[in-house]
RNA sequence: GGCGCCUUGGCGGAGUGGCUACGCAGCGGCCUGCAAAGCCGUUUACACCGGUUCGACUCCGGUAGGCGCCUCCA
């Protein structure tokens, strides 16, 4: 088990894992009244593989990414459509499932939906009125921000410069800082739940405070993760809201990853400069997409473009290619334990456990493709099979699980008699023809394989 | 204006006080009947100006430019 650090939003510092606690994680996921970017897939693909890495070291880890399912952006987007706010919520959920499992990395432990923790939630929101930390005001509840010393300290922000823009035109807020807990129903709103206020829905910030705690347990846990575009407000109100009704930290460690950018500019949803997961799996497949998303380090923002996908297909289609030379991917690695490949296995283990630096690893498994390309490395197969294991990317070596048609054989039996007559126009035509069927032909020392080819 | 971050070779993107990450692309070779795959080489990059240091791309200060948040947002 290794010592695994990682950053730390509020002091800026590494922050050392509890090898001896469960490492509980939650990140934010989606708000969910449209079909969800590229960018959006950013947390969810870090975030699960941390929690596989550190599993493979021996902690206990537990994730849970949530789904918004209540929120004014889906009652804007439901009535524009013409359809039931909690239809769109729904196809949007089961869409955001259906693209994520596509990036074939697994599903979090948990994924609670906002719709289904309304008891904790109202729970919650009734300790903090009781404690002082909130208030009712006209069917709406907000939390005294003044209420919270520490309020501001995640965000690094002095409270006397900020306001919270949400909610302004009710003016029901007793400071402008403060902001809603519980919102009373709206006239057009179509679902509301009841509470001891009256009917209503949660805010923006408590749904995630409450599914937290009903997921991971005690206070605090040991990450909460999320955009960084969600630190002010989001994070810091849900820190807020549950240090003030448990006298606890929520979380140990905060964890932010960058944004994805196009031209310099944050891809975003209000913008409309946004590229959706489902078209980039469509068009580059997901291990490409997967590659794209760990290139650059989590916390940095990361350049969007057609060249970075075409740039990602390039870089898998290398390990692809590796991973299919050799003989040795079914192995363990044991038999090579201290040798050059499991010296690199370390290595990228290494660059995971320091703040989950997926570029530093992947430039150790690229190292080690190059070396054993040159020269014979035991092991070499099973440990890169093992790193890509690690980062999401094991299917890569199940790429020729389909056994070539007996007519692509015979084809290729073909072309080798041509070849053997020096009748290469022959024997370029039927390498043509294998192409139409889908195999690419590969000619060796040992002779000609069929690989397919990489549709996308 | 406040808080934070960034500026690396054609592009993407790591990193370190002294040993030219890595990937992609281009160019030139090797291999091949030709390709593909693979290998080798490739004009020696760290915004600018000072400072610290035996030595800085890496530390400190400043300048210029860019980005994020401060309003919904992964």
């Amino acid at each position: 088990m290794r010592e695994v650090r990682v950053r730390d939003t509020m002091s800026g510092e590494l922050c050392l894992l509890d090898p001896d606690r469960e490492v509980g994680i939650y990140a934010c996921g989606p708000t969910v009244y449209s079909r969800i970017h590229i960018g959006n897939a950013r947390p969810f693909v870090i975030f699960s593989l941390l929690a596989g890495f550190l599993r493979s070291e021996g902690y206990q880890a537990r994730l849970a990414i949530n789904v918004t399912d209540i929120n004014d952006k889906i009652y804007t987007a439901a009535a524009e459509a013409g359809v039931g706010s909690e239809t769109l919520a729904a196809e949007m959920t089961a869409a955001y499932f259906e693209d994520t499992g596509r990036l074939g990395i697994g599903r979090p432990d948990a994924e609670p939906l906002a719709t289904e923790t309304i008891g904790p939630i109202v729970e919650l929101i009734e300790t903090l009125v009781e404690d002082g930390h909130a208030y009712e005001s006209g069917g709406d509840v907000y939390f005294s921000v003044r209420s919270f010393d520490g309020y501001g300290k995640l965000s690094h922000r002095p409270t006397e410069e900020m306001e919270q823009g949400e909610d302004d035109a009710g003016s029901l807020k007793r400071d402008r800082l403060d902001f809603a807990l519980w919102k009373g129903q709206k006239a057009g709103e179509d679902s509301a739940w009841d509470s001891p206020w009256g009917p209503g829905r949660p805010g923006w910030h408590i749904e995630c405070s409450a599914m937290a705690e009903a997921e991971l347990g005690e206070l605090p846990f040991a990450i909460h993760g999320g955009g960084s575009d969600l630190v002010f407000p989001h994070h810091e109100n849900e820190l807020a809201q549950s240090e003030a009704a448990r006298g606890r930290a929520l979380a140990k460690i905060w964890m932010h990853n960058g944004m994805i950018e196009t031209d310099a500019a944050k891809m975003s949803k209000s913008d409309g400069n946004i590229f959706q997961l489902s078209e980039a799996l469509d068009r580059f497949g997901p291990e490409a997409v997967v590659s794209y998303l760990i290139s650059g380090h989590y916390r940095q923002p990361l350049a969007f473009g057609e060249e970075q996908l075409n740039e990602a297909v390039a870089r898998v289609d290398r390990l692809r290619n590796f991973l299919r030379s050799r003989e040795d991917t079914g192995q363990s690695l044991d038999a090579a334990g201290g040798t050059v490949a499991g010296a690199a296995l370390e290595d990228f283990r290494d660059a995971l456990a320091d703040d989950f630096n997926t570029p530093m690893a992947m430039s150790i498994a690229f190292d080690l493709v190059r070396r054993a390309n040159q020269e014979d490395v035991p092991g070499a197969g099973a440990a890169l099979l093992e790193m890509l294991d690690l980062v999401g990317l094991g299917s890569l070596a199940m790429a020729d699980v389909e056994e070539p048609e007996p007519e692509a054989l015979e084809l290729l039996g073909d072309r080798e008699a041509a070849r053997a007559d020096r009748d290469f126009a022959r024997a370029d035509e039927i390498r043509d023809r294998l192409a139409e069927l889908g195999w690419e032909v590969r000619d060796s020392t040992e002779g000609a394989t069929l690989v397919p080819r990489q549709e996308r």
